[in-house]
DNA sequence: CGCTAATCGAGACGGTACGTCTGGTCTTCTA
DNA sequence: TAGAAGACCAGACGTACCGTCTCGATTAGCG
């Protein structure tokens, strides 16, 4: 029923051409690559994109929509090695954080996203939902193999929120604030941090 | 020398106005607080202290400079609190750090500075100097304090810069891309986080 | 083909408006009037036209070329009277002249316009050929006239740039530089001086 | 006595440095000569008269007023030739107009003041006093002669204000606006013109 | 096959902020 | 007190983007 209305109503006129997304996300990001986030101009996407500002404005209706598609459409599937153990799992989730921060395109963007949110609830709430909340996942996951592996004592002592952020938060702060690198060495320690910090507030810790 | 020289050349001319310096800040700040780091203007802060934009210009040759003045001359020194302990001290510093962030002229200009630094090491390096290292003088000092009191093993696990990303990256994270306030509660929460990491590094931990 | 191209090519996208132009030039006109060529501001005549700074520059690339445009509208097609005779031609084209002059908006821009083209030659030709000529061919026409009329020897005496300069440059003169108003009076006195030059160069005279 | 007074009137602080008026008149000379009227700058000046702009507002209040009195300085005293007649005496004074306009710092800085002119009567004043009427005095002692000489009639018909008029005028037009120089045989002609005007207009002629 | 309607590239439009420049004044120190 | 130096206010400059709009030209499905 309801994809016959949608049908309907989009069976009349010309249709949207898809390679004009396609085009329009990956000016985006190799723009954003080039220049980053501040000197981006909604203009130079289109003529990078070979399409007209019109067509753009279609789609996303602001800068901030156009980056946050940009680079949600960038992240692919993250995923936990199989056969882990906790520390195994953290490590891989460090790095995978990392190599995306690493990213020319990432860094500029996902942070004057996050400056631009602090007075723009509904960009946050698109922010978290299509970049921040995919990667939680596999804290959440995470815990569940703990969980399944019978690490209880730890798994409980998970708090999915504060992992998160002290993760997220401490590569972010690393790399772009601190500005270093996120060495092999430095992951080390980082995830033996975490990992200490882990086990000594499990109960039976 | 060289100094005599400076200063015989500096004397020279009308001196630049010290009230002019008080009066840019202080109307950076109010904007920054009124409007957010993205519609902040230039022209309009000049406006706001009653001054030229070339007396704005003259000292700040960008709007990132100015955010970066004005930002860190608004972060007094903090200060570790008397007669405490690992922990107390680790509760005092996350607190201040959340109370800095909670200022509605922070949290905006932070993030558009880290944004902006992403793609210009000048700025970087700026913004490190005035705004990031002034506080991580209190992780140095705590550190210090527990190898007065005694408590080597665990000063000895301090790894200052890791300690530092750990705390900033992940209040900054929690308040501004969870966007959660940093409750008594939280800040309870993540101290013994923390504090088991670093018992846990702990070489006799 | 070269014209089909410009013809294709210039309907591409939205065309120019032309009530912006009129609005424009007209907005010209009546700060040159009110205020003077000085103190005329490209911004001020944007806002008198209610039009943005952008689409006034898409047209006129400088304060010079607007002025030029403005006064060249402002020259209607003078004439010269019917079954005159030499001397009623004369007075009627100092007249003419006169009148344009008296004009606030013509006097002002028009030495504005002279004094900037002293230094710039593209805007020396733009002057002359929007300004200058259209008023040169009174005398071309004048001198066509007294032949058809049979004054052959007056008429062959007529070297037409020599006369417009006299024309133009003492009218000019005696407007802008001694202020004085062109009296009914000095009308006839400047025409008997100047037909008098003209019988008397005759080679008959 | 008098001197003791003004002696005691001047003793007081340090007297002005007259060759700062040099420096400063000189500067404007050249910078006129090199760049034109439009893009004088006040600043400019001061800085290639090696002099402070407070000591040069100090003597000019204005930038019209500093070039009104750069030009007056360079202005020499124009002569007639002796023993000449009506129509040697008029060759003399195109000739020597034509020379002060083909100067470039004249030309420009002319044409610049009379356009500011038209806007501010106390402007007109100071050029016309120290730019316009000394040549006008040529005209005058030219009108004297022919009187002494015996040549009453032609003398009588000379309009000073309309012969100056014309001259001057025409002058200005050819080089300016017609941008002709003043050849040898232009000048012929055009004192020809005012011969036979002058003389057609004399009561006897 | 023509009609209708939405899309497309192109580029003009009204706005707003930019960072620079100039005019004319004011303030300091030195001579 | 004048002078050199240079900071100060005010405001215009010409450019760059933003997000909207108006064109003529496509490009579908529907009748």
């Amino acid at each position: 029923m309801s994809e016959n209305e949608n049908a309907a109503a989009s069976r009349k006129g010309r249709p949207r051409s898809s390679t004009a997304d396609d085009a329009i996300l990956g000016a985006t990001r190799a723009l954003l690559a080039e220049r980053g986030w501040a000197t981006l101009t909604v203009g130079d996407v289109a003529v990078r994109a070979g399409v007209a500002k019109t067509t753009l404005y279609r789609r996303w209706a602001s800068k901030n929509e156009l980056v946050t598609a940009a680079v949600a459409d960038m992240l692919g599937t993250l995923e936990l090695p199989e056969d882990g153990d906790l520390r195994s799992d953290l490590d891989s989730v460090v790095r995978q954080f990392a190599q995306l921060l690493a990213r020319p395109e990432m860094s500029s963007a996902l942070m004057g996203l996050i400056a631009d949110s602090t007075r723009d609830p509904e960009l946050r709430r698109r922010v978290r939902e299509a970049i921040v909340e995919p990667q939680k996942r596999l804290v959440v996951e995470g815990r569940a193999r703990a969980r399944a592996r019978g690490e209880v004592g730890v798994a409980d002592a998970i708090d999915v929120d504060l992992v998160f952020d002290v993760i997220a938060g401490t590569v972010v702060h690393h790399m772009l604030v601190s500005a270093e690198p996120a060495a092999e060495e430095w992951v080390g320690r980082f995830v033996a941090f975490v990992t200490a910090g882990l086990v000594g507030c499990a109960p039976g810790g």
